[in-house]
DNA sequence: CTTGACCTTCCAGTCACTGGAAGGTGGATA
DNA sequence: TATCCACCTTCCAGTGACTGGAAGGTCAAG
């Protein structure tokens, strides 16, 4: 297939799958017409370097979740630590967007008078995690 | 206070600090030494666009988030309308994380084989919206 | 009155794209 | 067969959001 279709599928623009390339983070097969040619497993791999980048995953954090599973040996340590840290990491930002949401839903349905300085919901803000 | 305590209570670094008054986020009073002065509103907006931005908002949006707490008039429609945008962004992203570290946990506690091509998890990822 | 930790501005560099030029490829139509 | 036109290629320059470093001012402690 080839990189439209693979920007179509994987909610990644075209030049941005090219740079990826560039980094190392896929490697599709060449046509005899020098086109890129993406398997199935590339527009896998795109879709997930798609959510995890939009998630604010950094791109080096986004080839570590990556190596998880291309890694072979998947049951060595070291990517089980990887895997922990990141889930951790997974786990607080799921926090604070729900925290994020709840502030947000506060200021539109709650906290619509003149009272910013001391808002009670920006009081909560400052003192979250 | 000054931009090191602010650094510190915020979680940003001084720099980026500077930079978003730079691009106008933040508005510090200055000194007569001429350092800049941070109220305790400027580290509330400060520790929302540490978080916002972690999050994988861009500073775009992050300004948009901001203009919500700071609008006069909240009860403006297109203010309630950006708002509502977001919540439903940050509800996708919310789904997105829990999808994410599913993925992840499934890939090391269940999925250690070497049957990468057609692992179920992938399947799965590439399925998911 | 100097030392060292802080602050200032400014300019250059980096990361992760993003746009545009210049040109090759390939299927549909005149 | 010619010519579109949409698609692909590489390469280079620009942008958004920082980030590092130089050169110099400020200030409390010794």
């Amino acid at each position: 297939m080839n990189i439209g279709e693979a920007s179509e599928r994987s909610g990644l623009p075209s030049k941005t799958i090219r740079y990826y390339e560039d980094i190392g983070l896929i490697h599709p097969e060449r046509g005899g017409n020098g086109y890129r040619d993406y398997a199935a497993t590339d527009i896998h791999k795109l879709r997930f370097l798609q959510r995890s980048r939009g998630l604010g995953f950094s791109v080096e954090e986004c080839r570590q979740l990556l190596a998880l599973y291309e890694d072979k040996d998947r049951a060595s340590a070291d990517v089980k630590d990887i895997a922990e840290t990141k889930l951790a990491e997974i786990d607080r930002k799921i926090r604070e967007l729900t925290e994020l949401r709840r502030t947000l839903e506060h200021l539109v349905h709650a906290c619509h008078g003149n009272d910013r300085p001391d808002c009670p919901i920006l009081e909560e803000l400052s003192d979250a995690s």
